[in-house]
DNA sequence: TAATGGAAAGTGGTCAGACCACTTTTAAGC
DNA sequence: GCTTAAAAGTGGTCTGACCACTTTCCATTA
């Protein structure tokens, strides 16, 4: 049995020479490619192969092509490019760091939306949640985070965020502690309030806490 | 003379007929989509220009083909978040407000992570963006924007946003104008200083310039 | 009848050649 | 030397062909 993981696209392998042709032949941003013949020439693959490698790096803004003038590398600072596209072709999807980023970005934003709009902050849910805060003292972590999420309306990031969710570590059902509860109700609060800098701030705080305790 | 800014990318054009056939014909993630012969036929297009377009949406992830079965609409991948936005871009179409938002808010992170970062805000390329903005009056707007996503650091962000760019409606390779000069420049230079509130304000004002100056 | 095996059809992967449209370069003519 | 038209260069697209691989289907067989 051969290893699978050398299944490599072929197209993708081409646009990796292309990378290597790129460095080694020390073109810089804005400067001009060889031409889709040559390239087909040099690479010994056919111009079309060259063309969807190409097509495909045009996608991504890495290159830009004039009809009849040619092929050039985007200008500025290629070294990040390149890099770029090292990590797409080398598929490293490993950060689960940036999981936990882009998820925070999300809910902080979904909060200064909900802060900035007073038809969001007089949704009855905060005030139901606020009282279940009392009350029963345990919440639902990730049933706020949730009503957060779908009360700043923007259903694309709900949908980024749900898939965040499930990529996350962290159990969907945990509860919050005692400890917690101070900081969810400032949250809420100041939700209501519109205060945003209050409810952010409210917000890290209670990130850094499950940060620290899960640790 | 006719326009200039008609000189649509036509295997561009060919990713929006794939996008519009894909809802219309109702194809699920997971799906298999028609086979390029036959794509080709209803495009009215060659085979090859349609590999083009297919190559594209691949490196993006958001297709997956398999050498003699078909090509699928991507489903269970290595990266499912990249799944959840292929089916939301391609098939919601009323959708494009929210693209837009969330595009706005990964940029805006973006420049807050960078402006906190002390090896971030030094990078060359933001000098290098300014003197381009001194000496050559204009600059390619996506340009400065991919340069922030990819100085911040997150690659999930950065796949993220490259897929909501490449499906909004704006071109590729918009110049800026005359007036857009000094929220570039402001912009850049505090970015450079690390001055977070100024260059938030400073997106802020040039994102509602060009939606003014777009409609 | 059910299982097996292999042929046939379908599909993506790649290549070569041919035009076309547009740009850049070259060279002719003034 | 300058202008301008022809030629060369280059990307854009289409067609047809062949290969490699997968799926489908059906006849043969146990």
């Amino acid at each position: 049995m051969d290893k699978k993981q050398e299944n490599k696209k072929v197209f993708l392998e081409i646009v990796n020479q292309l990378r290597q042709l790129i460095k080694h032949e020390g073109i810089k941003p804005g400067e001009k490619l060889p031409s889709e013949r040559v390239l087909s020439e040099r690479l010994n693959v056919g111009r079309s192969s060259v063309r969807e490698a190409l097509r495909s790096l045009e996608l991504l803004g890495l290159i830009e092509t004039r009809h009849g003038g040619g092929t050039f590398l985007s200008s500025v600072s290629s070294n990040q490019l390149v890099e770029l596209l090292a990590s797409f072709i080398l598929q490293e999807n490993k950060a689960i760091e940036d999981v936990h980023i882009v998820r925070r970005m999300h809910e902080k934003e979904a909060i200064r939306v909900i802060c900035s709009e007073q038809s969001l902050r007089s949704l009855p849910v905060w005030e139901s949640l606020f009282m279940k805060l009392e009350l029963e003292n345990e919440i639902v972590r990730d049933l706020l985070l949730r009503e957060i999420m779908i009360a700043s309306g923007n259903r694309l990031a709900l949908k980024i965020w749900l898939q965040l969710v499930a990529y996350s570590a962290t159990p969907l059902k945990k509860l919050s502690t005692e400890e917690e509860k101070p900081m969810l109700q400032r949250l809420v609060k100041s939700l209501q309030l519109g205060y945003e800098n209050e409810a952010t701030s409210a917000y890290e705080n209670w990130m850094h806490y499950l940060k620290n305790s899960s640790s």
